[in-house]
RNA sequence: UCCGGCGUAGCUCAAUUGGCAGAGCGGGUGGCUGUUAACCACUAGGUUGGAGGUUCGAGUCCUCCCGCCGGAGCCA
């Protein structure tokens, strides 16, 4: 189905079923070479990128005068016949007859060559329109999609949680203070609480968006505002959850794998660790992994929670994520439930990705006691009033639940085999880094 | 916040022991009928992040400040 509205106007994607048409393409120009009486004019669409041929025995002088005069990323309309030819990037071509100039771009800062992390990330805003970006981005937007068909298609409902809330999810982690009208609020660090509500209303829920975390965390694995997805099911334990969410994972590496190969290779992922991804993933509990540590020498003690390090340690040993499970009940949040057969131990678990990309999930079984629950809130000295229609849950009709929260952002630059996660999000916002 | 590194043309970088500030890309001008980050020739372009100091002389050494990058802690 073509959205052009003009007639005859095509879009790049759309260059192979017009072949010996006379089209339009609206755009920008990426790139232009020449050779003598010969241009070569490479214009961008935002769905693909096209080479148009200018001869100047073909054109009027005015148009071939207009087309040398072409900057990058000025915006023009081109018409011409498309013509397949192997010696064009993407086996398609443009022959040019006509050309309308819509403004000529003056001295656009970001060229075919190399540029260092800062100037990129200042040029951000313009930086969308290269080709990598545009194909991690593809990825994201496909891995974002394919999120909600999984659910979508098991029946979940999506209910999305308020960003504003009056207290903290997670007693540990730092949260964004403002105002709202005279009451102090703040930002949402995860939907969970609310998902909790949902899946005693819906059975099967989950909730897509930001959260915000005020945690002055400078590594390639840390975004201030990242997007995740949190599902949660009642009448579920933790074993439920873990297939679950590695369910997800195969889910969403198999249908990039279908569906965006050509974004990957831009992108020179190597593919052979992503075909790979099967579920079921290995399970390994928090004392076999403190074990592995140990031997391993990362300076890790038992009882902590794992580091950076020691997640790349863990992750790689295996070929496919790795599910660590029942932690300490001390270094966890106060909703968890303690494992009945070691009361010290969560029903948690966290799935680390592969190649050293960390931690992807993170979640497990809720408590689903009143009197429990109620005793964590007062040790965790988290404010009680603020808890209450949490209380509720468990006081009308409580049932055993479990949930996770999938970070976005890691996902794909995990799947896309990136360096640092700041790619992977279109405006990012870091640690002393809130413009563009 | 702590530890480490870096800051030179619009961009990416070079500059010997402290001794004439340079190259490629991008811009401009000209050439070339199949280029693939084209190529060739010519050309313009600098308060070396900022302030102070040492020295006959500082891009280079010292002090402070600013900015960025990487890592740690914390986390998805």
């Amino acid at each position: 189905m073509a959205l052009a509205t003009v007639e005859g106007r095509i879009y790049v994607n759309e260059a192979g079923r017009h072949v010996a048409e006379d089209v339009w393409v609206f755009g920008w120009l990426y790139h232009r070479r020449d050779k003598g009486k010969l241009q070569f004019l490479l214009v961008r669409d935002g769905t693909g990128i096209i080479q148009c041929v200018v001869s100047k025995a073909d054109v009027d002088e005015a148009t071939w005068q207009q087309a040398a005069e072409l900057t990058q990323e000025s915006s023009v309309k081109v018409y011409g016949t498309v013509r397949q030819d192997p010696r064009a990037p993407g086996g398609y071509e443009l022959l040019l007859k006509r050309l309308e100039v819509v403004q000529i771009a003056k001295d656009y800062p970001i060229t075919p060559k190399e540029h260092g992390v800062d100037f990129l990330m200042d040029h951000r805003h313009l930086w969308l329109r290269s080709s990598r970006q545009h194909a991690i981005l593809r990825v994201r937007h496909e891995i974002i999609r394919a999120i909600r068909d999984f659910f979508d298609e098991r029946g979940f409902v999506l209910l999305d949680a308020p960003i504003f809330t009056p207290a903290a999810c997670e007693g540990t982690t730092t949260l964004f203070e403002t105002d709202y009208f005279g009451q102090k609020v703040y930002l949402t660090q995860s939907g969970q609480l609310y998902m909790e509500a949902g899946a005693m209303a819906f059975g099967k829920v989950y909730c897509f968006g930001p959260a915000f975390r005020a945690e002055r965390s400078k590594t390639r694995r840390h975004l201030i505002e990242f997007w995740m997805v949190e599902p949660e099911v009642a009448y579920f334990d933790l074993d439920d959850d873990m297939r679950l969410a590695e369910e997800l994972i195969e889910y969403l590496v198999q249908r990039v794998l279908e569906r965006k190969r050509q974004e990957l290779e831009v992108l020179e992922r190597d593919l052979a660790p992503l075909e790979k991804i099967r579920a079921p993933f290995p399970r390994i509990s928090y004392d076999e992994a403190a074990r592995i540590l140990e031997e391993a020498g990362t300076g890790f003690r038992f009882g902590d929670d794992f580091g950076g390090t020691d997640e790349t340690v863990l992750s790689e040993r295996f070929d496919r994520p790795v599910i660590v499970h029942r932690y300490p009940a001390a270094v966890k949040a106060f909703y968890m439930k303690n494992d009945p057969e070691q009361p010290d131990r969560a029903l948690c678990m966290d799935i680390l990705a592969p190649e050293g990309y960390g931690e992807i999930v993170g979640g497990g079984q809720r408590e689903d006691d009143l009197e429990i629950l109620e005793r964590k809130i007062e040790a965790h000295n988290l404010p009680r009033k603020a808890f209450e229609w949490y209380l509720d849950l468990r006081r009308y009709g409580t049932v055993p639940h479990a949930g996770f929260g999938l970070g976005i952002e890691r996902t794909v630059a995990w799947i896309c085999g990136l360096s640092h996660v700041r790619e992977t999000i279109p405006f990012p916002r870091m640690l002393y880094r809130l413009e563009p």
